[in-house]
DNA sequence: AGCGTGCGCTTAACGGTGTTAAGTTGTCAA
DNA sequence: TTGACAACTTAACACCGTTAAGCGCACGCT
């Protein structure tokens, strides 16, 4: 049931997705629901859980695009990698940034992949406090991009996949460009390379926060 | 009537602020408002654009608390000042992460501080789309870190003034770290520098960004 | 002075929402 | 056969965003 949700809300997205209409979708009636669920946050708590889990059952398996070995690889491939999942999954819902930053895990799966990356750190030979202000860094940052990403592209899929047409028409670069451009020339064009290639800006970003805990936390660093 | 808003949202929250609560606040009828907005997204985008004018008002005045003048500090200063300052302001307002990430801008008001941003990294001898680069990590690495402080204290208002009375009770530590202590260790000890002191832990990602634009952006560093 | 225009609001109502209370069915154990 | 319990239904509640229609009042114009 909660991934009859999950599916629902790819087509109807977070504010069409009411009790009623999953409901419908599982061919019952609303109030029925309550009894699987206290209220609708802690259906969408589930969501959110349940979402974090297939990505990491996905994850620690190794298998799947583009996964690798999570401990064989250096920490920056660990961290590049997590990462990266962590964006495709939350892209892979309508309004996945949203429902996931939301709402709380329901349960402890969260623990097992934070344990592995942190490990990850500490074996490179950081200290704890040190690998969770990286993660911290990386995980924010890769969340608030999702977000913006989904502002954009509101549907849901893998990014390589994004049709132009399925563009927020309010994201208009040109129009954009026109309009401020003569007064701000530098915000008019950084438009372009905000929302030009949105997976390569995603990279450059999580290259620097990389670099940026190498340089600062990194073991022999001087930071 | 957005300033009654904005005030109002600091009372009853995200979920609370509903166009018959502001109606009365107003003491008037709720379907007056609409001869005001077409909507009530559109009133929230009002909202947060209010809210990003006052900062940058506030900001590029060049006054008021620790924020300097922006274009005399290095490219350093100015971002590390900059998300600072977005990061208070947003803070100032209950479930501001969440307005302020699910709402468009209605006018240009963002523009100007932008453009001011991204001069302060051409004037150091950045690229354009690098300037971009730089100001889109950190940018998204504030909203969501506010997104998440928010979440952990939901209370409006300055981070040093937050009692820990007020967290949300969901995060004990102790308590998760009695449930998930004894299989993963790390993720356990980890919540303690998640949410020990959030202050902080923005300052040292803020930091790990800076750092991390200098190894491989800024002219000089062959990146 | 009288009149029309339109701003800013009111009242009434619509369809839809999450949620609750109470009652109904089906199934399986003792 | 009875009883318990899971899984559901029906009915209703208070509230939500939103629309339609109309009311009063200030203003400019002739």
């Amino acid at each position: 049931m909660v991934d009859t949700a999950l599916r629902l809300l790819n087509d109807v997205g977070l504010d069409g997705l009411t009790l009623r209409r999953i409901a419908k979708e599982l061919n019952v009636q609303a109030p029925a629901l309550y009894w699987h669920f206290r209220n609708k946050q802690e259906l969408l708590d589930e969501m959110a859980t349940e979402m974090f889990r297939r990505m990491s059952e996905r994850f620690m398996a190794g298998e799947g695009d583009g996964a690798p070995d999570l401990l064989g690889a250096t920490w920056q491939d660990a961290l590049h990698v997590t990462c990266s999942a962590l964006r495709r999954e939350l892209l892979g819902h309508r309004d996945g940034g949203k429902v996931f930053s939301g709402t709380r895990m329901t349960d402890q799966s969260y623990a097992a992949p934070l344990d592995a990356i942190l490990h990850r750190f500490t074996d490179a030979g950081f200290t704890l406090p040190d690998a969770v202000h990286a993660w911290w860094t990386a995980y924010n940052y890769t969340i608030g991009v999702v977000i913006e990403e989904q502002s954009v592209y509101p549907e849901p899929g893998a990014p390589e996949q994004r049709r132009p047409e399925s563009r927020d028409p309010a994201y208009d670069l040109d129009d954009r460009e026109r309009r401020i451009g003569a007064t701000y020339p530098l915000a008019a064009r950084a438009g372009r390379v905000f929302f030009g290639d949105l997976d390569d800006g995603f990279d450059k970003g999580l290259r620097i926060i990389v670099a940026g805990v190498a340089a600062t936390l990194a073991p022999g660093a001087g930071g």
